[in-house]
DNA sequence: GACACTCTACTGGTCTGACCAGTAATGCAC
DNA sequence: GTGCATTACTGGTCAGACCAGTAGAGTGTC
């Protein structure tokens, strides 16, 4: 005979898990509203504060959204790589994680996006990465270089590049993740602000990641995936090859080809 | 002129907030203790139902842990993969994604995992590896196939043959995502308990695994990568094999090799 | 009938003050 | 010193109150 651990389940924590399995099982989907706090007070048999913590946490965790004065009650939201991205990002902070790390652990799942990108036969999700990598010709050809807003926007371009490939992977874990540890970087980045390039530099780079884009773009299109994978990882590298020390540089190297 | 949208902050998000950047900046670390609840109601000029708000947050998503009657306070907690696997167990829960994304994930980090791992001159993490496959095969010698714990162990085992790994490749990220995923497939697979094979099959599959772990140990050791993670991703393939259906298989194949 | 407006009955957000069960450390008895 | 009761806290929960905000019903206008 085997005993179970018993666990103290607090008040706010029942109808936390109350909620989530009635998600989990089907009876609550996304833009279903949740009865008003005070008729959840009645319905658990507890105070409007027990109930307003599950609400709080289950609002925080990003699994319902609450909007005061609504009187149709606080709705169940879809999921969102969003829920995903502070854990991660407060892992970081942690001692033993490092910058290297997370973007090792980018250059790994961009690599394997592409892969399946490639082998995927959705036609549609590949002429939207094509779409993308044509954004980024088309800003790297039109860049005149003293525009300020020209970071923000190289930033973002490929960002959605990264995104599409994600997306035509077909996995929607692989999305979130990388999306979530995409966000993760730009946050460090922003943290970290200065290290901006001075613009001719930072149009070169434009130049450079857009012809990347462009290759990347063609063996994903042509569906060589094993290919894709190796040019995926090495254009990540590359991006990264002048902004790392060479120890940072050298996690990255197994990954590459 | 750009303007940026006024976020209506509530008052325990700024709580929050501000302790996270606290940890964040290095000023709290794990171990150490926040003030009790009435002392932070003084110092951010709130009451108690909203310090408590803040707190369940900052307990919920693993920041700190709270007890009763500690007069030492709440404690500042380490990052734990868990807090990923919550959020990532209820994306499978989320239309559109399936166990297969989950399995196809897991195949791809695992994949990575063991690359990075040979990869790595580790000898120590390689070492544990060596063990933890050696725990695999000395189950499988003895097993009887009437112990009723043993499917129990077995995953146990598996489980931490696939943790060494994951932690021979020195990234932090892929080892939390590895161990949640690794985590969300465990319950997600005692949630539809049943389809547990008989006894005999399952020494068999023991037996099957225990080889395989063996194999890859020796990759991994000689420092082969890329045959290190086409052996590991074939051995994941062959362990779901005929436990999913032939269209869940087929994503998972591109990434096998 | 279509539209713009006001109003009302709610909503969630916050506060106050109270009681209880649990715990760490204090200090006492031995 | 060691063991144990005490104490002074802790967080968990409750009740009741007020406020600002919103959706939708109701009202008026054209």
């Amino acid at each position: 005979m085997r005993f179970e651990p018993v666990k103290k389940i607090s008040s706010y924590e029942m109808i936390v898990e109350q909620i989530e399995s009635g998600i989990r099982e089907g009876n609550l989907h996304p833009g279903d509203r949740l009865p008003g706090e005070r008729r959840l007070m009645e319905t658990f048999s507890v105070s409007r504060a027990t109930v307003r913590e599950a609400m709080r946490v289950l609002h925080a965790t990003g699994v319902v959204n609450t909007r005061a004065g609504d009187p149709r009650g606080p709705e169940v939201l879809p999921f969102t790589p969003e829920a995903l991205e502070r854990p991660l990002l407060r892992m970081t902070y942690q001692e033993g994680t490092t910058r290297a790390d997370l973007i090792q652990f980018r250059l790994l799942l961009e690599g394997q996006s592409a892969l399946l990108a490639a082998a995927s036969g959705d036609q549609d999700a590949k002429e939207v990465i094509a779409a993308r990598a044509a954004d980024l010709m088309a800003l790297a050809d039109g860049a005149a270089g003293a525009d300020t807003d020209l970071p923000e926007e190289f930033g973002v371009l490929l960002s959605n590049f990264h995104s599409a490939i994600r997306a035509a992977s077909g996995n929607q874990l692989l999305q979130a993740t990388g999306q979530a540890v995409d966000g993760a970087l730009t946050t460090l980045a922003r943290q970290r602000l200065g290290d901006e390039p001075g613009s001719t530099a930072l149009v070169q780079r434009l130049r450079c990641s857009a012809q990347d884009a462009a290759a990347l773009t063609e063996y994903i299109h042509d569906g060589d995936a094993v290919g894709a994978r190796k040019l995926a990882t090495e254009n990540i590298y590359r991006f990264y090859k002048d902004r790392l020390t060479d120890q940072e540089l050298a996690v990255l190297e197994p990954l590459v080809g």
